[in-house]
DNA sequence: GCCAACGTTGGC
DNA sequence: GCCAACGTTGGC
């Protein structure tokens, strides 16, 4: 995958919402517990100091992006992997050798109103977009410059 | 709570 | 390397 600027970062709000990382000191956060390959990898390799991050509101009533964050701390080893009493802990992940990464991210804004994903897909130019795709699951997604445009420009709309 | 659509694991 | 079984994600 060719160097991104834009990707998209799911949460399930009951754990982690962007309220809490606007709540969070310098409202920023280390993004830990990923453990899907692709979505490290993206992590790991393509995500830059700078790119801007939709964050998504997954399991949510009704699912939604919620707002933008940005990338403020490139790749390093996800800590929680190799701690035996994190819910995503990964016994073959260890400090000498770690299997999982995660970036920081900072809070940039929250939406005024959470654009649901009923909403996003009657956008024509987010027809391709891999968050709509039947059967997505993909936790970190890298997201085309005109569909993180047009996500925001309809946050700006309501 | 259901279940489709994945991704991972492990026996062979 | 195949693939069945299992586990997870996430919308509904």
């Amino acid at each position: 995958m060719a160097a991104s600027k834009y990707w998209l970062m799911k949460t399930e709000p009951t754990s982690y919402s962007i309220q809490h990382l606007a709540a969070e000191k310098k409202q920023t956060t280390h993004w830990d517990g990923v453990r899907n390959y692709q979505a490290r990898n993206y992590m790991r390799d393509d995500m830059k100091i700078g790119d801007k991050v939709l964050v998504y509101h997954s399991n949510a009533k009704p699912p939604a992006v919620a707002g933008v964050a940005t990338i403020v701390r490139e790749s390093y080893p996800d800590h929680t992997s190799w701690d035996p009493d994190n819910k995503h802990y990964d016994p073959k992940s260890t400090a000498q050798n770690p299997r999982w990464f995660m970036v920081d991210i900072k809070l940039e804004e929250i939406f005024d109103e959470p654009i649901p994903l009923d909403d996003l897909r009657e956008i024509k130019a987010l027809k391709a977009m891999e968050l709509l795709r039947k059967g997505s699951r993909l936790s970190v997604q890298p997201v085309r410059k005109p569909e993180f445009n047009a996500v925001v420009t309809l946050a700006k709309k309501r």
